[in-house]
DNA sequence: TAAAATATTTAAGCTTACTTAAATTTTATT
DNA sequence: AATAAAATTTAAGTAAGCTTAAATATTTTA
């Protein structure tokens, strides 16, 4: 199938999962930078080949078969970016973009001689889980966001949901990297801002970061 | 550029170099596999882009310009097959065809990344030169095809100047690779054929093949 | 709950990269 | 050198994937 239908299916799959699990067609569009119209006129295409239910005026939805090229595709963009974190230098907000060119021109035999090279791996460098070649994802997330831990308790950070350089920038500047620890010393649920400790680096952070930064509690 | 303008200027830099030295829009149609009409319909576009000198009924030749371009994609095409061969276990006919399609969607940084990371290698898993950043090919090729050979040398495989899978195929099952040793034991001027040892086997090979199997003399 | 704001859809049109068919030019052949 | 064959070019048309503008429906808010 063609990039712009694959990152459609792509965009209904990923914002069904968050930004405010809106799928109807403006937001769709707003996500692939294209006007609300070309973004309703793609729904009907896709409808007609079975990828999408479409109703006017209603969320877009997928269907088995369009979810399923979906996670096809994220399959790819998640094994391209372990592999290029693990054999290169480079930095996770590029290594996403050189990602989402390569998800398109991979073949299903080529994603999973990444996947068994990297001896399969359940997560990318960001913590998002890989889906399989059935595209399955086996691992249930039992992670949580920044804002909803406890003060006084460690945690180990397990995805960092972006794609903004910026803040990867700040992320790997400050030691917030998937695997490590951070220590939340104070919650200000007045503000909604985190006070954290990490590499014994003192951190305020404000609900933009804490939303989507996830971590799993220290046993 | 789209993914249609760099196999094109790519196209003609290969016949350039092969295929009867014919770079007619004809000629770079069957190479890529459009009519004839495209050809020179795209010809005339990219002859405004500065890309090809087009004169009707000539050959097109490449500006500058459009050979950098082209360079820059057999350069990618060539790291990435380099990768692949490195990294998994592939055919090399699997790996042409993954990496025709990786080409055109790889940053400058992440082919120097990848040619770092595999010691700036200076040729490809076909002993195709590797273009460097700037575009220049800095090895001088001293290799003949077999079809060249002198009874009763030996030679070293350098180049496998081909993208069909029955070659490849043929080649891997005969131990026809780049780097091994060969005996050319007779050559029947008159039928064109060459008849070689390799692997205490012997294998009489036609022109089809002889011709596109390039060696360097055994010191 | 009615008006205002917002979102979606429809309609018309554009560009890229093709196609086939017909016209024209070049090349090969005798 | 004339004619036949082959290649190139021109012309007309198509599909994908967009655009903007206008019409229509939904949602918000006062």
């Amino acid at each position: 199938m063609s990039v712009a239908v694959e990152n459609f299916v792509k965009a209904i799959y990923k914002n069904g999962k968050s930004n405010n699990n809106d799928t109807k067609p403006g937001n769709i569009a707003k996500e692939l930078g294209i006007s609300n119209a070309a973004a309703t006129d793609m729904a009907k295409k896709l409808a007609v080949k079975d990828l999408i239910n479409y109703e006017k005026y209603q969320e877009l939805k997928l269907t088995d078969k369009g979810t399923k090229m979906a996670l096809n595709v994220v399959r790819k963009h998640r094994l391209w970016e372990a592999l290029l974190f693990k054999l290169f230098d480079m930095s996770l907000h590029d290594i996403h973009r050189e990602a989402e060119l390569l998800e398109h021109q991979t073949s299903d035999l080529l994603a999973n001689k990444i996947s068994e090279y990297l001896g399969n791996p359940k997560f990318d460098p960001h913590g998002d889980p890989i889906p399989n070649a059935n595209g399955e994802i086996t691992t249930t997330d039992t992670s949580i966001s920044l804002s909803n831990t406890k003060e006084g308790k460690q945690y180990i950070i397990s995805r960092l949901m972006s794609d903004d350089k910026e803040f990867f920038d700040f992320c790997s500047q400050n030691g917030l990297k998937y695997g490590n620890t951070v220590l939340v010393s104070k919650q200000f649920s007045s503000n909604k801002m985190t006070q954290i400790s990490i590499n014994n680096n003192t951190i305020l952070l404000n609900e933009d970061f804490t939303s989507i930064i996830y971590v799993n509690e220290q046993d």
